[in-house]
RNA sequence: GCUGGAGUUCCAGAGCGGUCAAAUGGGCUGGACUUAAGAUCCAGUGGCUUAGUGCCUUCGCAGGUUCGAAUCCUGCCUCCAGCACCA
């Protein structure tokens, strides 16, 4: 097998020694600028990324050749808080994590030593980002990826910070952006808000905010104090038969205006973090509520405070109000008091009627389930997740419901909760959707944040302009546009700005700072100019929002800018063509999930700061990667790094797989067995050009060869012009693999000939495999790079259709000889006649010799009208156009 | 649950009202060639047949429209993605 890592790190050295794929301007030479999201820098590239990279390198590849000049740059994303988790769980020596970043650390480095000292290093999270974004370039470089590596930035460089406090000036001079509250998850002891990388176990199990509504119920003789209950399911307040208390959890009393309410001690500490006022928290004795009754609002029903163990104190308000018919806890409770003689006279009240169940579904299931005690919490959670899906879905609330009757229970909860809301006979208790802490053991709740920043999606105008906007971009594959649409028309208040994580400040208020995902939907149009500010050392403070306005928006004057911020007017002219030379973006490229926030923000703020007319041309996507069937996933073990896969197998093959194995709009799924017989494809396309290349060539007639390979060449342009790369690369390798093959066994094995197409044959496919490509290309003396030559002219003067149909009757004809011999039985014939229609005589009179050595018997061509004939069962009768009789002897 | 998307023969994936047992590529099985391996070539890859054919059963499930359905309609099932502060 041929070394073909060493290939391709000879090549890759070169390619990027010489800086091929840096791009210039160059107004004789039409653009293209493409680009793919930069990776988030928290960790190793897997081949999963690859995909996504390789895709489009393959049209960047592909645009190179055909004259365009093109920009594939690419920087490192850092902004955000996994960095900071990252580096918290080092710092906090978790095992898990330790181990994780030694493997990955690993991945690039050999010496143990240096392998520890760097991930002590990783305490700070600037330098688990800086070691990332480093070893990533490897990675793309590894992948032999055409990307120019000289506009590289992160998104927490001091230049980023400001390119982005300019277009959040803009944003919000336009009004796009709005302050309000907003709920999320909080720590207390860290007094900050958590994200899915800060709580134990959030990324498999992952933590919501559930809304509940609270329900304050009125002690009876007394105005201005309630027991206040928390659920999830206030329409079946109808069904209320008592409140639950836990007697062994701690209650308080607060006062909040002028009103006093008992919760949980817990729910007491959650309520201050949810925009209440509390004047004052008072412990209150159990015993003092047990049998006291209450009055609900809306029914106006009397019922009694009962103790329950199940109740906990931890989540909503610590006080649960029964509804026996629906909820099983509540039919247990109640049945298990009732059982020991107490509280006989309550009855449950059936409130929703649905097909399959009884009125009673929480007594029917408990019996179905023959759940003994109120300790089965698995069955009993079971079941109440069960009744509460079907009441939602195929419930109507029945004749107790008041004038709710007759509803679907679906249509009455938002009703009845906008009229608790409304009459203050409720409010909005935000808890989180499962018992969580941070990974520090601190218990996670839910805090309502207020003068939350929003970008304001829902802007009438903007949405808008954003929705014509995007009826000229061009969607690839087609199907993901009404994903677009929706994204669009679904986009609201996006919160754009954190307490914590790395980033930029939001310029005009700063102790907030911008979103991750929120400072990356414009910065394609940085890298048309960073390298100059680079290059020229500009300072931060000369980055004004002047200076930014004049670039990309031509505002002002070339002097007043220069006269202001100190840059030359030259530096500014010439950083302002270069933007509008590549501006706008010609093709970005990612994967589908996107969809829905990055690709869709990215459209909404283009259209925001630089309008319609700088609006990205072309969105292409694919799906994601899988390994034998199953999700790549560090706990299975089974995710492939990027940096691994020349050493493994060698990239040509990773790209070429990922290009053929799967549509784009499909999963991919990495499977050994193909892998290794797309590879052994491979080895011998390179083998026989490497020999052909060596071959001392005769004359041969070449015709049938050249019009097959410029029929395969228009099919694969027409393909790669339409973003589909897999048929591209099925025509131009596969395809014409085969006809090659037949073109040498049609010369009884003589490679003659072939190199007539070689050069323009390793072109073709260097686009997937550029290194493998470049190799040949060495070999038959190509000028310079393959990766920098010329797409081969298709030339429709070269396809002959007649050739390539009188072979196609050969090859039939063969294939009706294999079918006869077959039947009959036979290993051979003795003789093969063969009773052709006079017009093609002449070309199967020339394949006699060429069949009779694949048949290796003696091969008679007739014109069926021949007179001297051998014909003894008449099967020139059979011949017909492009289907000769045939006779075996 | 909501919003989208998808379910075709071993796999990937064409087909989108008749020419469809269903392109193409891959895999697998058998054969030819070869000292052997690889490559190449041939055949098979739903069932039964046949001198280069013909028939039957199939395209998630169940119905419907039609002379005729993988293709159109309805319902259902299953799978995938996104669902917001998370990159």
């Amino acid at each position: 097998m041929v070394d073909f890592a060493k290939i391709e790190k000879k090549w890759q050295r070169r390619w990027y020694k010489e800086k091929i794929f840096d791009a210039k301007p160059d107004k004789k030479k039409k653009k293209y600028f493409m680009t793919v999201p930069y990776p988030y820098a928290s960790g190793p590239l897997h081949i999963g990324h690859g995909r996504t990279y390789t895709v489009a390198d393959v049209f960047v590849r592909y645009k190179k050749l055909t004259g365009h000049n093109v920009l594939f740059p690419i920087a490192w994303h850092v902004t955000g808080t996994p960095v900071l988790a990252v580096a918290q769980q080092i710092k906090n020596k978790d095992r898990k994590a330790l181990d994780q970043y030694k493997y990955y650390i690993g991945y690039h480095e050999s010496d143990k030593s240096k392998i520890s000292k760097i991930l002590k290093s990783f305490e700070e999270p600037e330098n688990v980002m800086n070691y990332f974004s480093k070893t990533m370039i490897n990675d793309f470089k590894l992948a032999g990826y055409a990307m120019d590596f000289s506009r590289q930035f992160t998104t927490t460089d001091k230049d980023y910070n400001k390119f982005i406090e300019w277009q959040f000036n803009h944003l919000n001079d336009k009004n796009y952006l709005t302050q309000g509250d907003f709920p999320l998850l909080y720590s207390i002891e860290d007094q900050n808000a958590v994200g899915t990388d800060d709580i134990k176990d959030g990324d498999t199990n992952a933590v919501e905010v559930s809304e509940f509504t609270t329900i304050k119920f009125r002690f009876k003789n007394e105005q201005n104090k309630y027991l206040v209950a928390a659920t999830l399911r206030p329409e079946t307040l109808f069904g209320l038969t008592n409140l639950w208390i836990n007697p062994k959890e701690d209650y308080v009393n607060l006062k909040v205006g002028n009103e006093e309410w008992i919760v949980s001690k817990a729910a007491a500490e959650k309520l201050k973090y949810q925009k209440l006022t509390i004047n004052a928290i008072e412990k209150v004795d159990v015993d003092d509520l047990i049998d006291k009754e209450v009055i609900a609002p809306i029914t106006n029903k009397k019922v009694q405070v009962l103790p329950a163990s199940f109740v906990d104190g931890s989540v909503g308000t610590g006080i649960v109000y029964s509804v026996p018919a629906s909820a099983p806890f509540d039919f247990l409770g109640l049945r298990d008091l009732q059982r020991a003689g107490l509280y006989k006279s309550i009855r449950s009240v059936p409130i929703i009627k649905m097909d399959g169940y009884s009125d009673m579904p929480a007594k029917e299931l408990s019996e179905r389930n023959d759940i003994q005690e109120q300790t089965e919490l698995e069955s009993i959670n079971n079941i109440t997740k069960e009744i509460y899906a079907a009441e939602f879905h195929k419930g109507i609330m029945n004749k107790n419901c008041m004038d709710f009757e007759g509803m679907k229970v679906s249509e009455a909860k938002p009703i009845i909760i906008q009229r608790l809301l409304t009459d203050d006979n409720g409010f909005t208790f935000y808890e989180t959707s499962r018992k969580a802490v941070t990974r520090a053991n601190n218990n996670v709740i839910v805090a309502v944040l207020s003068g939350q920043w929003f970008l304001h999606y829902g802007n009438e105008k903007w949405k808008n302009d954003t929705r014509n906007t995007f009826k000229k971009i061009e969607v690839i594959p087609k199907r993901f546009r009404k994903l677009f649409d929706n994204a669009i028309d679904w986009l609201d208040k996006k919160p754009v700005a954190r307490k914590r994580g790395l980033g930029t400040k939001l310029p005009f208020d700063k102790q907030w700072i911008i979103e991750s995902l929120s400072d990356s939907t414009i910065y394609m149009a940085l890298y048309t100019v960073i390298n100059t500010i680079r290059e020229n050392k500009l300072k931060p403070t000369q980055l004004t929002l002047e200076f930014w306005d004049y670039i990309f928006l031509g505002k002002s004057t070339t002097q007043k800018v220069s006269k202001n911020t100190g840059v030359s007017t030259k530096l500014l002219n010439s950083m302002k063509s270069e933007f509008e030379y590549w501006y706008p973006l010609d093709q970005r490229h990612t994967a589908i999930g996107h969809i829905s926030n990055h690709l869709s923000m990215m459209i909404f703020n283009h259209e925001a700061i630089f309008g319609p007319k700088k609006a990205p041309k072309k969105i292409t996507l694919n799906d994601m990667l899988i390994r034998e069937g199953t999700k790549m996933s560090k706990s299975l073990g089974n995710v492939i790094p990027l940096a691994k896969v020349q050493d493994k197998y060698f990239i040509d093959l990773f790209r070429a797989y990922c290009i053929y194995a799967a549509e784009l709009s499909s999963l991919l799924d990495w499977r050994e067995q193909d892998v290794q017989a797309l590879r052994s494809k491979i080895n011998q396309f390179y083998e026989l050009m490497e020999k052909v290349s060596k071959n001392k060539p005769k004359k041969k007639d070449t015709t049938w060869l050249e019009s097959r390979f410029h029929t395969n060449l228009e099919k694969a342009q027409t393909h790669l012009e339409n973003d589909n790369p897999r048929h591209y690369f099925q025509v131009m390798f596969y395809d014409m693999m085969n006809d090659v093959h037949y073109f040498i066994r049609r010369n009884n094995g003589s490679l003659d000939g072939i190199e007539k197409i070689a050069k323009e044959w390793i072109t073709a496919v260097s686009p997937a495999i550029p290194h493998i490509a470049e190799e040949l290309w060495e070999k038959f003396k190509g000028p310079g790079f393959v990766s920098t030559s010329t797409w081969p002219k298709f030339k429709k003067n070269k396809i002959n259709k007649e050739i390539e149909e009188a072979e196609k009757t050969i090859q039939k004809t063969m294939s009706d000889i294999n079918q006869i011999l077959q039947i009959t039985n036979k290993k051979s014939a003795k003789t093969i006649y063969i009773y052709v229609i006079p017009p093609e005589l002449k070309k199967y009179k020339e394949a006699e010799s060429f069949l009779s050595g694949i048949f290796n018997t003696k091969v008679q061509v007739f014109a069926s009208n021949d007179e001297n004939k051998i014909d003894p069962d008449n099967k020139a009768s059979k011949a017909k156009f492009g289907k000769p009789g045939i006779y075996l002897n």
